[in-house]
RNA sequence: GGGCAGGUUCCAGAGCGGCCAAAUGGGGCGGACUGUAAAUCCGCUGUCUUUCGACUUCAGAGGUUCGAAUCCUCUCCUGCCCA
């Protein structure tokens, strides 16, 4: 069965809404954040974890790492991600579209789609919009996003407007191949395409216009949160929001701090990713209710109260900050899980209030009382 | 009592006449990280000074030398071995 997103509730003020979006593989109650799971693993935190300690909705995968390793003849042998990894919630696969950018000494866009060399042994390989929906297919994630290009920034506007113009043309052949291309699981997978239009106005207009009209059951916003300020950021989320449809849920890809995501909870935005939660972790970085601990710090060594007693999960209350900062120094890897675990569960714990906060009306003062508290360094 | 090996900046440990405020590692302190080439990366870590630089350090005391952490003498301490 096809996407679909039902709006539970619409703030009086602000035009953050809640929702909920019903997939083959069960629903996600929005707005939600989507831990990152590159090559099949959200890095420490096993798939128990994720559902039953952070209660992960839906998952994140890698077109391109996929492709890489394990390759897509393992996952179709397996029968797709969902069964080679054991995880029966939604995924959502990126399409490689953002290696194009992270990745750019290494690659070269054409016309006909992007040459990548592999990270893992230098080989090359082609990423064209039909092959790319061929991997996402193989892996077959739930969600799966065109083939984009997301240019860096600053970037010129003559560059944009041509990076934009391709990927509206590989959005096209992207649809042009699921057209003539069933998927081969037995369950639906829905394209969301991506707008791009970096930080011009009437670019990003143009763009949102183009995606919108495809009627995809979803829409991201894609080429923000690579380096411009967070004003710009918001800026532009407000403008992909006010033309991007309303009943189709809407997906910032790639945002960011606890801030970013109230803010564009704020502006209309439904879905988040991030490898924030994950890699600041693992660098010792704990986001909670009440600002941000450098675990790593001395000050923490003997402070043994829980690192989040409020988000209510069992690892945020039961460890002390002073037992982490131990496994830390320590070098333990039990210190990279928890530090991961207790970040994933604050992002969706965040989301949840959010959401809760939409459905009684009091988004806006929670959110006031909130943003100044999660930007604090404790 | 005798023999041998040692005592270096928070720790370990290099250095063995000038290029030494002293390698390297650890520890400490701080920072970065936004659709993951990241359990990673980058600073600082004797004192004073914004910089230039100045000053005090290599167990202690004396000495040799233009110049000593480095050479000599004695003292103190540590480890191992023999009595």
């Amino acid at each position: 069965m096809k996407l679909t997103f039902e709006l539970t509730a619409t703030a009086a003020a602000g035009n953050s809404r809640a929702g909920m979006i019903t997939t083959d593989h069960g629903q996600i109650a929005t707005p939600i954040f989507m831990p990152v799971g590159t090559v099949g693993s959200v890095k420490t935190v096993n798939q128990q974890q994720l559902k039953d300690e952070v209660k992960a909705q839906i998952i994140l995968g890698n077109t391109y790492h996929l492709y890489l390793r394990p390759g897509i003849e393992i996952l179709e042998a397996a029968g797709g991600l969902h069964r080679f990894m054991g995880w029966d919630r939604p995924i959502l696969t990126d399409s490689g579209g953002y290696q194009v950018f992270s990745l750019a000494a290494n690659r070269k866009i054409k016309e006909e789609g992007v040459w990548f060399q592999s990270h893992i042994d230098g080989s090359k390989h082609l990423f064209s919009p039909e092959k790319v929906m061929e991997i996402e297919q193989a892996i077959g994630a739930d969600i799966i996003m065109a083939f984009d290009e997301c240019p860096p920034y600053p970037a010129d506007y003559g560059y944009v407007r041509k990076s934009m113009e391709l990927t509206h043309r590989w959005l096209d052949r992207c649809l042009n191949y699921l057209d003539n291309h069933p998927e081969r699981y037995g369950y639906t997978q829905n394209l969301f395409p991506i707008v791009q239009g970096g930080t011009y106005h009437d670019l990003r207009k143009a763009s949102c216009e183009f995606v919108s009209a495809k009627g995809a059951a979803g829409n991201a916003i894609g080429g923000l949160s690579v380096g411009e300020s967070e004003d710009l950021m918001y800026e532009f989320t407000a403008l992909c929001c006010e033309h991007l449809p309303t009943d189709k849920p809407r997906y910032l890809m790639g945002v960011g701090t606890p801030w970013n995501i109230l803010e564009a909870i704020d502006l209309g935005v439904d879905m988040f990713d991030c490898v924030m939660p994950t890699r600041n972790g693992r660098n010792g970085m704990l986001f909670t209710s009440n600002g941000i601990i450098n675990i790593k710090n001395k000050k923490w060594s003997t402070d043994f109260s829980p690192i989040d007693e409020t988000i209510g999960n069992e690892v945020s209350s039961y460890y002390s900050k002073a037992y982490l900062r131990h496994l830390f120094v320590a070098q333990e890897i039990l210190g990279l899980q928890l530090a991961s675990i207790h970040n994933l569960c604050f992002y969706l714990w965040l989301v949840k209030q959010a959401r809760e906060k939409i459905i009684s009306g009091d988004f806006q003062q929670w959110k006031n009382e909130m943003m100044p508290r999660l930007k604090q360094r404790l």
